[in-house]
RNA sequence: GGAGAGGUGGCCGAGCGGCUGAAGGCGACGGCUUGCUAAGCCGUUGUACGGGUAACACUGUACCGGGGGUUCGAAUCCCCCCCUCUCCGCCA
């Protein structure tokens, strides 16, 4: 969330940056609680203060064998004066975070200004699609030809859009997820986090994903844990609450997890295939940055996350989104687009950001100093990448004109060495 | 799930309802001493939110797992919850 006494110092940036986001702000109601609270603490504390010094001084005349019961007296009428001035400070202040909890973050200036999609901007492509001398075949007509995807018996076992893998799918897979972390742990440094998948209501409120897309959410009732939606929840609730020495800086993590969407706003939506699904796989890398080095290490960030799909030789494109397209929490954003020629479509596969101390704030995951004061860190994330997409891109990008499709090299010896899944002998 | 024990500052560890933001120790930091190292001596050592300052200084309030209660006054008494440890049960 806001710091309260920024929007107070950039009234306008912020108005601005808001109605950017499509979003409504009631500033003048927020600052006119933030006078109330001010005001209200100045005053409650003068009462406690005197208190204190009071109950010194009954301390001492007991002590002293001298009466006190005047003072006593006066104690008890400041009391209550002083727990009505609290309650009221607490729905004062609840009624700031309420606010603060549901007002997005404000764009850097370099992202775009405008209302959706259509003001994104495309920043580079990389690598030419495949030109084909047969029709391309979508990936829901390649893997179930090839037996190694399975959505109706997905359908059956959980309901619409749950699949299963099978075979060299389901191998595929796995293969796709020990190389990815492979790379981020061993050629950029991540440190490998295996996350928990269930998390309490405090820690999804933290990265912003409570309170506002509690629908989004699946919610196990009886112990109020939710699924996770992405890994970077737990990953980023891990230093939740911490100082760290500012020389650990910048800490980066690369945590593969299964991520649970209910998609609740794409119901009814037209997707063939798993391009859309409930359940699905990804590495999500996730960094802790000094402020004055978080927009250095977004594009390191992005340029980590676009290595995978160089090494698949899979093409795709970098598209900066526009403040109308934007997650709540994101600062600035880069989405990573995969190309799918069966589907005729770019597919998102990563959506790198930076939250600058959004997320931090509402954590409290600070950094310190040696002899400086704690400040905020800033959080950045971005997949690298998600799964039953750049699964898709494979079967698509890669198919031959029998249906077969050849393994990018850098997964073959994940995969026992063989170079090509074809209809024949299910494995 | 059952029974017991416990949760105090960076760590260990005291703490009669008032003089305790918290003894003592360790660690860290600053200084002195010292040929080097080791040791010794002196001092400092939390966080948040207000007020205050150009920035310090200074100052008020709160914080002894979390929340509530009793009391003029709670680390200390009472209630609820969370977590940790030990034993039993169950289980991949």
């Amino acid at each position: 969330m806001l710091d309260v006494a920024w929007i107070r110092a950039n009234l306008e940036t912020a108005k601005e940056g808001i109605a950017a986001k499509n979003h409504s702000f009631a500033w003048e109601r927020l600052l006119m609680l933030d006078d109330w609270r001010r005001h209200g603490i100045s005053q409650v504390e003068a009462l406690k203060a005197e208190k204190n010094t009071d109950s010194h001084e009954i301390a001492r005349l007991k002590r002293e064998r001298f009466d006190a019961a005047d003072l006593i007296a006066k104690q008890q009428a400041a009391g209550a004066q002083i727990a009505a001035m609290d309650a009221e400070l607490v729905v004062v202040e609840e009624a700031i975070r309420d606010i603060l909890l549901s007002t997005p973050n404000c764009p850097h200036p370099s992202v775009p200004r405008g209302k959706g999609a259509g003001a994104n901007k495309v920043v580079k492509t990389w690598g030419t699609p495949r030109t084909f001398d047969f029709p391309a075949k979508p990936h829901w007509e390649l893997g179930e030809a090839l037996d190694i995807l399975d959505p109706a018996r997905g359908t059956k076992v959980a309901g619409s859009d749950f699949y299963f893998l099978k075979g060299a799918g389901a191998a595929l897979e796995r293969a796709l997820i020990s190389f990815m972390l492979d790379v981020h742990t061993r050629q950029h440094a991540y440190t490998e986090l295996f996350p928990p998948y269930l998390v309490s209501r405090a820690t999804a409120t933290a990265t912003g994903q409570l309170p506002v897309h509690e629908e989004e959410m699946y919610h196990v009732k009886r112990d109020d844990f939710f699924l996770i939606s992405t890994a970077e929840v737990p990953v980023t609730n891990y230093h939740r609450e911490e100082i760290l020495p500012a020389e650990v800086l910048p800490l980066k993590y690369a945590a593969y997890s299964g991520c649970f969407r209910r998609e609740a706003g794409a119901a009814g939506r037209a997707t063939r295939g798993i391009k859309r699904v409930h359940q699905f796989n990804k590495v999500e890398l996730v960094k802790f940055v000094h402020p004055d080095r978080s927009y250095e290490e977004l594009e390191l960030l992005l340029a980590d996350a676009e290595v995978i799909l160089q090494k698949l030789q899979l093409p795709y494109r970098v598209v900066l989104l526009s403040t109308g397209d934007m997650s709540l929490a994101s600062a600035k954003t880069y989405d990573l687009e995969v190309w799918a020629p069966g589907c005729d479509e770019w597919l998102e596969v990563s959506s790198c950001s930076n939250f600058e101390a959004y997320q931090a704030r509402r954590a409290q995951i600070r950094f310190k100093e040696k002899g400086g004061k704690p400040q905020l860190v800033h959080t950045l994330n971005g997949s690298g990448v998600a799964l039953p997409r750049t699964w898709i891109a494979i079967l698509e990008n890669f198919q031959g004109p029998d249906g077969s499709v050849t393994v990018p090299e850098v997964l073959r010896p994940y995969l026992g060495g063989f170079d090509r899944i074809s209809k024949a002998p299910s494995r």
